[in-house]
DNA sequence: GTTAGCATGTAAGGAGTTACATGATTTT
DNA sequence: AAAATCATGTAACTCCTTACATGCTAAC
């Protein structure tokens, strides 16, 4: 109750798009589905509500270039959103939290995709921890396979080889981007402070 | 309105495995993780009211141990499930349906978990829809990609790319299966009707 | 001049999760 | 005898989708 559930993945990739520039939602919504197209598609019917509310949290502003007309519900034009000051705040409060949120399956790609905002102790812990996620979901599902070694069909079979190979996959790049990371780290370290 | 909307991917996953035998629904909910627990996970608050659904669908019947003893609310024991007739009708009703709901991501994995119980015909179109669907993604983000090539970040790159090689990896192995079915459809073909 | 894409929104609903509640049985 | 795991269930809720509704603007 402390951490205002209310989050979702949306909000954070609004945001993280917001910080890099103004946008308006039809064009928020085509970043949003080439950043994160391969891994999962947003639709206007959950993009404008979120706005909605992000406006109402005081996150974000809305401008709207015909202010001069009385407030109408036709005539649309386009609606530029724009992160305040607040919003930057709590972007930045959403993307140093290292903990389930960042390495499940539904955040860790918006998190990833806004490493460059956050800090490197931070993208080190996300990434062990989807590491070890995953690592525990592989030997869960090897672990049942060999309990249940029966008779599986060749298809099942083949389905489980694939799923177990991606994610074998997945675990060895996560492995090398934590190696970069530290050895990134090392580097910054022995030349502390230098600007 | 004529298809019954309601499907959703575990009804189809809890017949399917009921199919095979009779079951309880917590031996249920491990056997549907270890099927599919590279893809989803599914928990017992939507496991139970799908099988009282299907019970009161006729799909399945139950078969409680202890009915001897009056209807006890307490005094739990182990319920068994098992596929009716109209269950295994309706099982194969789903599994002969080659439309959007067996290749969008959501019904693919449970749709080829029971390709043994699928038509040769069915599965080659379904392989073959699944492959478009991807393909189409690729191509999509690709494309955006390409017109948006300006700056973007090392990290969201890393995503990009990453998400992209998945993907190819995913048709290729869809490539390869088809390829096989195709095969064993021709040699089927040669010699007809031979049991 | 009409199709395609740009642009904003709402209402209803679906599929599943979390957290809770309860108790039996097996293992250590 | 304590801890883990087996076993069944419900209520409230969340996040997102679908389908609808509306109209502008650029390209062909």
């Amino acid at each position: 109750m402390s951490t205002r559930k209310g989050a979702g993945v949306l909000e954070l990739a609004v945001l993280g798009l917001l910080h890099e520039s103004p946008m308006h939602g039809y064009e928020l919504r085509k970043r949003l589905n080439t950043l994160l197209g391969m891994f999962r598609a947003f639709s206007y019917g959950s993009l404008y509500p979120c706005l909605k509310q992000l406006l109402v949290q005081g996150l974000i502003t809305e401008d709207r270039p015909d202010e001069d007309a009385r407030t109408l519900p036709s005539g649309r034009s386009k609606i530029v959103y724009k992160l305040t000051a607040e919003g930057k705040e709590h972007l930045q409060r959403l993307l140093s939290e290292a903990g389930p949120a960042a390495w499940e399956d539904e955040g860790f790609g918006v998190h990833f995709a806004f490493f460059a905002h956050t800090h490197a102790d931070v993208r080190l812990r996300i990434l062990e921890g989807r590491r070890s996620r995953l690592e525990e979901r592989l030997e869960s599902v090897r672990s049942a396979l060999a309990r249940t070694r029966e008779r599986v069909d060749s298809y099942t079979l083949e389905l489980q080889n694939h799923g177990l190979e991606s994610v074998e996959r997945d675990v060895r790049w996560l492995t090398e981007l934590i190696g970069r990371e530290r050895a990134q780290a090392d580097q910054t370290a022995q030349q502390p402070q230098e600007l």
